[in-house]
DNA sequence: ATGGGCATGTAAGTAGTTACATGATTTA
DNA sequence: TAAATCATGTAACTACTTACATGCCCAT
């Protein structure tokens, strides 16, 4: 299967960053661009043979028999910023909570509230690990780590407004209830 | 090939709204849904089939030859009702905006400060738009409004943050290039 | 009578996940 | 020495988009 130009993305931003393996990758991108971008092994592999045959990357011994360490070439350089430079293509919106809380009606009150709540809490989760990243970023000068930083605003932001937007949703929920009383 | 229970969920729920033809249906997801879900023909029109195999739907003669409503059946609501009350499933994350910041260094702060700047002026529009939904939304007093406002809020808190975080960054890049100058 | 919007549907292609198969190395 | 972790890779499947093909109906 042909390799996406966003993985191809992805993988070659990861080598620039440092060499590493297959794996180390997908933990690299797991950890550090979990909160906006995801790759499965199913897509870093195929993108890491199709990247070598293409001469973006290198493939070197490692340590360990049978595996290997990719490093990127200076022709992958001039591709990674040939691929950043392209206009990001908005992914099309799936938000299953919006899409539940729209047909609200349907499902209920209760069951409404609980999901808005249940938002609040991984909204609060992801705005204690946003909070964790920049106390890390803090130490870090490296040059890379002003343009990380802006990732994490992002997700700090975000964070905040589904907390705020929980809130108000509650609210709104608690309006709801006290206009329409069950019947007596 | 197979619908999804996603898919289900949003032709089942936009039926439950108001009967349609599947033209119309996907032109109110869009309008309606469209800040937070999308579908296409190519998933709507297999959708409808699938889900009046099952009986969930009614297709009822339209008054345009070859064109046809569908009604959703009680069937139709019941399931719709599971449907919505199963667990949201966290859609991948793909922001090709804040992947392109994060390898920052690589394209450049000017190019950077550029991809704010769109995110910026798309998340005015954004705003812009909610607060239009909303006004329109203050003079629907049927039982569907209180819920649709939920999401048309969300969307709101999340086109502030986006904006705020925008300010914040542009804030960060100009502190770059003070920090450091091209060299005279 | 014709062009544009309404309407339905399918085929081909794209993108991505999950599960599996395999084996090396480290650690308890 | 057994279990956990590191590591690579593929096959099958799922989901979704785009482009195309077709035709109706209304307004000009």
């Amino acid at each position: 299967m042909a390799v996406s130009e966003q993985t191809r993305m992805a993988v070659l931003g990861g080598l620039s960053i440092t060499p590493m393996t297959g794996y180390a990758l997908r933990e690299q991108i797991r950890d550090t661009l979990g909160h906006f971008w995801a790759e499965s092994f199913g897509q870093i592999y195929p993108a890491l043979s199709a990247l070598e045959r293409e001469g973006l990357i290198e493939r070197q011994p490692a340590a360990r028999a049978g595996s290997s360490t990719f490093a990127i070439t200076p022709a992958g350089s001039i591709r990674l910023r040939e691929l950043l430079s392209e206009a990001p293509q908005p992914a099309q919106p799936r938000n299953g909570l919006l899409l539940r809380l729209f047909f609200g009606r349907q499902l209920g009150e209760a069951a409404c509230r609980a999901l808005v709540q249940d938002a609040r809490a991984r909204a609060e989760t992801d705005l204690a690990r946003m909070r964790g990243l920049r106390a890390e970023l803090r130490g870090d000068i490296g040059p890379d780590a002003p343009f990380i930083l802006l990732t994490v605003l992002a997700g700090e932001h975000s964070a905040r407004a589904s907390i705020a937007w929980a809130e108000e949703a509650t609210r709104l929920l608690d309006g709801l209830v006290a206009a329409e009383p069950e019947p007596s």
